[in-house]
DNA sequence: AACAAAACCGACCGAACATTCGGTTGGGTA
DNA sequence: TACCCAACCGAATGTTCGGTCGGTTTTGTT
């Protein structure tokens, strides 16, 4: 692995266990055997290379969901949500690091003056958004869902699974043994018979 | 005001803003009028200013919430979770730096080490699920609401409350008008009948 | 008034920080 | 061979940080 890799994939699981402005480049440079200046050769400051990694972070993400989508073409709505919720479940043990990154504050307060930053969040987002809508469009055409308003079903949606999620990482309760009860939950939110 | 109530008032803002390591001693200072010596005088150190930050943000809300279920004896069980859940939105608008620390990840890397930081923050959520779980209860007595498992499902309600509260201080996307939206789910995935 | 304790002050300290800079190396090319 | 440039190095720099300390002022008690 190049130099440069080795430094973007300890940059990611620093900037997620100790955030920002807790992940010091010089524990960078230790970590990664690189020294400072090199760091500072292949990134223009700790900003840009923030930025980079968020970019890996969205392009990663994005990556994992246009393929999950692939898998999904025939089946009804109420499965593609349920699929999606389930592979978001997993996704965020399989890629934690990257999931702890958007979970940090640093990126959003990075977001009201950096325009590339806001553009990669909203990429993830949108696309998020995106897939849990088209399945509840879908739902209720096929009739195996009922609701009001799809964007904003969608978005509810997210919430409650990211907030499971966080709740996850958070370690405050065992939150481990809860997403069947999520899925229970997915279902009544989105179906009209029990 | 007293310049250590200052201090703490100040210090909370800022914590909630700027989080723990984004707050230094020296903008404390200036913003109080207090000199760096005065506030090492009332607090031993950084964390343990911290520490008492968060227990005013525990005795805060474990009041407010203590307060409004004076108000909810009498209410079915389906009406008291809506009150809750609409309660909750509220103060999390009105007490937007007490809520904002919460959401930070710090208070949970520290309670990793610290047991006070631990208790609590265990008070907080075990007095807000409690409080969520009470009302399923007893919207499971009398009828007004069918579930399963009542704490889990306090949990995912929970989950799901607090997400869209999050989403709403990311501003990654407008959520304000999602309120509506979070009731009717509310309200699907406790009750039985439509 | 006398006195002790608590509150308060700000110059000062050493450590840690992001960033810079002058210099070395090694593979590719003319 | 001579040259170039990107990759790489690590000591040095100036700044900012949390925290200390010796001292002064305010407050409350007798």
């Amino acid at each position: 692995m190049s130099k440069r890799n080795a430094i973007l994939a300890a940059a990611t699981s620093l900037f997620s266990r100790n955030g920002f402005r807790g992940t010091s480049m010089a524990e960078l440079s230790t970590i990664t055997g690189a020294a400072t200046g090199t760091i500072f050769h292949h990134f223009k400051n700790k900003e840009d290379l923030f930025l980079r990694v968020l970019k890996d972070v969205k392009d990663s993400i994005l990556d994992q969901f246009d393929r999950h989508q692939q898998n999904c073409r025939n089946q009804k709505g109420i499965e593609m949500v349920e699929g999606v919720v389930t592979f978001y479940l997993q996704l965020a043990g399989t890629m934690e690091d990257q999931f702890l990154i958007l979970h940090r504050h640093y990126p959003y307060q990075m977001a009201e003056t950096s325009p590339v930053c806001r553009n990669h969040l909203e990429s993830i987002y949108t696309c998020l958004l995106d897939i849990f809508e088209e399945g509840i469009q879908k739902g209720l055409q096929d009739g195996s869902i009922v609701v009001d308003a799809p964007r904003k079903t969608a978005m509810v949606l997210f919430a409650m699974v990211d907030g499971i999620v966080r709740l996850n990482t958070y370690r405050v309760y065992d939150a481990g043994t809860l997403y069947d009860s999520l899925m229970v939950a997915c279902r009544r939110l989105l179906t009209e018979s029990r």
